[in-house]
DNA sequence: GTCTAAAATAAACGATCATTCATTTTTGTC
DNA sequence: GACAAAAATGAATGATCGTTTATTTTAGAC
C-alpha cells in the first residue's frame, strides 16, 4: 500500500510567542478580569479565533503562558549552574543571577506572582513546575547532609532562602530596595545567617 | 429659622458585612474574573442593585473589602501588643499571634495575597495600610538603634521578619509546614538569626 | 501553476457583564 | 395610623464576554 504524505501547513511559533507576550503584558496592566480574549488577540495582532488554533481555551492560554515563563526562568537561572562550588557560593551565585534575571524581566516576575496567588495557581501541579528548579533544592539538601545548613523543614529553608528574593525584587513591595550589588550582598548575608548551622 | 430633622433610614451594617464576606468567599473560590456583581449579590442574599447603595461600584466593593480586612488584621495583631518587653520577645509574640490569626482566618489571608498581587493592589496607597502596623515597624527601628538588629535597609528586614510568615502560613506554598508551636518556634529562630546583629 | 490541508479570520452565537432606573418596602418620628 | 426619606429591589440597559462556524488565505509538495 502506498501512502501519500502531504506536509501540513506549520503553526507559526512567532504567533504563539506573540500571544504569550500579549497575555503577560495585558494581565500585568489590567489583570485577569479585563484581559479578554479579544483584547489579548488585538494586542498580539491576530484574530480572536486564531487563539483557538493554538490553545484549547482562554484558561489554557493563561496556564500555558505561566508554564512557558517558569521554563524560561529555570533555564536562565540554571544556565551557568556549577554544583562543584562550595554551597554558600552556589547559593550566593543563584541570588545574583535571579536578581539579574528578574530585574531584566520584571513582567514575567509580576505575571507569575499574580498567577500563583489567583485560583489559576491551583490548576498547575506545584511539583511539576518545582522540578524545573530541582538542582537548587538539591543544594539545600546537600547543605543539610554536610551539616552546613540547619536541619529543619524544607518549607522553612525555602521561606528564607528563595522567597525573600521574590519579595525584594518586587518594586511595589520594596520601593526602597535598590537592586545593586551591595544591597543584594547584604540581603544574601541575612538569608545565609538564617539557614546556616 | 426652624429646621426640621427627620431621621433617615439607616444602612444595615450586617448587610455590608455580608457583602464583605461574600466577596472574600467568591474571590477566593473563583477569582476576580468570575466574581461578578450578580454572583456576589446572590452569595450575600441581596439584590445586585443593593450593592450600589453601599458601594460606588464593583471596584469600590473589592477595595473596601481589602481595607476592611487589613484593619481587622492589624487590630487582632496589635490587641495584646506589649512594647515594654525585650525586642526579641515582642517579635516572637507577634509571630505566634500572626500565625494564630491567619490559621483561624485563612480566607482573609488568601484574599489579601490575591488582591495585593493583582492590579487592584496599585489602587491602595501602600503607606495608608502600612500605618495600621506602625508599632511593628517601630520595634525594628528600636532594635536597630539599640544595636540588637542589623542596620540595613528596612525592606530587607521586613523580607526576613514579616514576609516569611505570609509564606509559611500559606498552605498552598508550604504544604509540609504544619502550624504547630514547635515549627513556628523553629521558623522564628531562623528569622531572628537573619536580622540580629 | 495546481492542489491540499491546515492556518487564519470575520462574523455571529447566546450568555453574562456592570450599572441604572422606576418602583416598592422598610424604618422611625410624629 | 400617616408621613417622609432612604433602603431595597426586579427588570432592563447596552456592552462585552468566551467560543463556534463558515469561509478565505496561505504554505509547501508535486
Amino acid at each position: 500500500m502506498i501512502v501519500y504524505f502531504r506536509l501540513m501547513r506549520m503553526k507559526d511559533d512567532e504567533k504563539k510567542e506573540a500571544l504569550f507576550e500579549a497575555t503577560v503584558k495585558l494581565v500585568n496592566e489590567i489583570g485577569f478580569v479585563s484581559s479578554s480574549v479579544s483584547r489579548i488577540a488585538k494586542e498580539a495582532k491576530v484574530s480572536p479565533a486564531t487563539i483557538y488554533v493554538y490553545f484549547e481555551n482562554k484558561e489554557d492560554l493563561i496556564v500555558s503562558t505561566y508554564i512557558d515563563i517558569k521554563l524560561k526562568m529555570s533555564k536562565a537561572i540554571l544556565e551557568n549552574f556549577d554544583p562543584t562550588l562550595p554551597i554558600r557560593d552556589i547559593l550566593r551565585n543563584v541570588w545574583f543571577i535571579m536578581f539579574d534575571y528578574i530585574s531584566n524581566n520584571l513582567k514575567y516576575h509580576k505575571f507569575v506572582e499574580q498567577f500563583s496567588s489567583s485560583p489559576y495557581g491551583t490548576l498547575v501541579e506545584k511539583k511539576v513546575v518545582e522540578q524545573y528548579f530541582d538542582p537548587l533544592i538539591n543544594v539545600l539538601q546537600r547543605g543539610v547532609e554536610q551539616k552546613i545548613i540547619k536541619k529543619v523543614n524544607f518549607d522553612i529553608l525555602s521561606a528564607f532562602m528563595w522567597y525573600p528574593i521574590t519579595i525584594l525584587a518586587n518594586p511595589r513591595l520594596c520601593e526602597n530596595f535598590e537592586l545593586n550589588e551591595e544591597n543584594i550582598e547584604t540581603a544574601f548575608t541575612l538569608a545565609w545567617n538564617a539557614i546556616k548551622l
